[in-house]
DNA sequence: CTTATTACCTACCTCTTTAGTAGGTTTTTT
DNA sequence: AAAAAACCTACTAAAGAGGTAGGTAATAAG
């Protein structure tokens, strides 16, 4: 498993704040409310998307959160990237690990950065919006996306 | 992070004895000074491979451990499926979860299905061989294995 | 200017998994 | 009988997951 629930959770609130956000801004407390997930729980996750600048928090009576984009000019790997710290399949490939010393002779290593990038490739493909009108089938239909 | 040490290191293990057995068996001692792992931790690994039927384990002296098939009928999201238990990239996916009360109308749910064949049809694509030969580039150049 | 509402901050907690270590038992060959 | 190997059982330290608890700061409405 690669994806925690931080991951998860981001993904259904920004796509609760697309759905229900008319300019205004939301209460976290609504939101915990229709997804059913633990506001407390959520405050932590929305402090990382926040600092991210994916979502922008406004203090008192009447604020609670909101987009900052469209929903078309979010994609998913970004939110993910940004909750889960990294995407990376193997600590091999992790973004700061320093490479181990096998590294040149490895027959495995391409084969999971093979991997990494087709997954981010994937990732990168999908936006919030796709999410949410449900046109994921349409763009995967050709298979530009990989490279 | 998908994949720990445990499915990399039987993938390691696994490349040693295609790639050293000549119908012989290979002690685990050799392998681990080889592949420069820990050998007891190795043996907890072997177990599972050699359960599952991915290897072949001889007691006494003369004895070790071989492949049991070619290296080309190794799939590798076999190898790993058997070592990590799952390969889903989200808890949701995994064998045995019942699903979510909320899985009917969930907006996340197709893609993080459609993220889960890509990974399985990648792994299931790739065999031991194509690891050892390095000729993962040819398997991938068309893109039949993604359905 | 007070109160209610909201985001934001800090600290803690329990449970599970990871990545091993340690020490012994069984099987087989020499 | 001895050596070499797989195999088995139990334990452990560290990290991460998935939260909970209790506060502080900012802002808008009355």
């Amino acid at each position: 498993m690669m994806i925690s629930t931080r991951g998860r959770y981001a993904l259904r609130v920004m796509i609760d704040l697309a759905e229900h956000s008319q300019g205004s801004f939301i209460p976290l407390k609504d939101i915990a409310e229709r997804q059913d997930i633990s506001q407390k729980y959520l405050e932590s996750i929305m402090t990382i998307l926040s600092k991210k600048n994916l979502v922008q928090g406004v203090h008192g009576k009447g604020g609670g959160y909101s987009l900052i984009r469209d929903p078309k000019d979010y994609k998913i790997g970004e939110i993910l990237l940004s909750t889960e710290g990294s995407l990376a399949p193997v600590a091999c490939l992790e973004c700061g690990v320093s490479t181990c010393d096998r590294a040149a002779d490895c027959k495995t290593l391409p084969m999971w950065g093979k991997l990494n990038n087709i997954i981010n490739q994937y990732l990168d493909h999908i936006t919030l919006d796709d999410l949410i009108h449900n046109t994921i089938e349409e763009r995967l239909k050709n298979k530009d996306w990989l490279k």
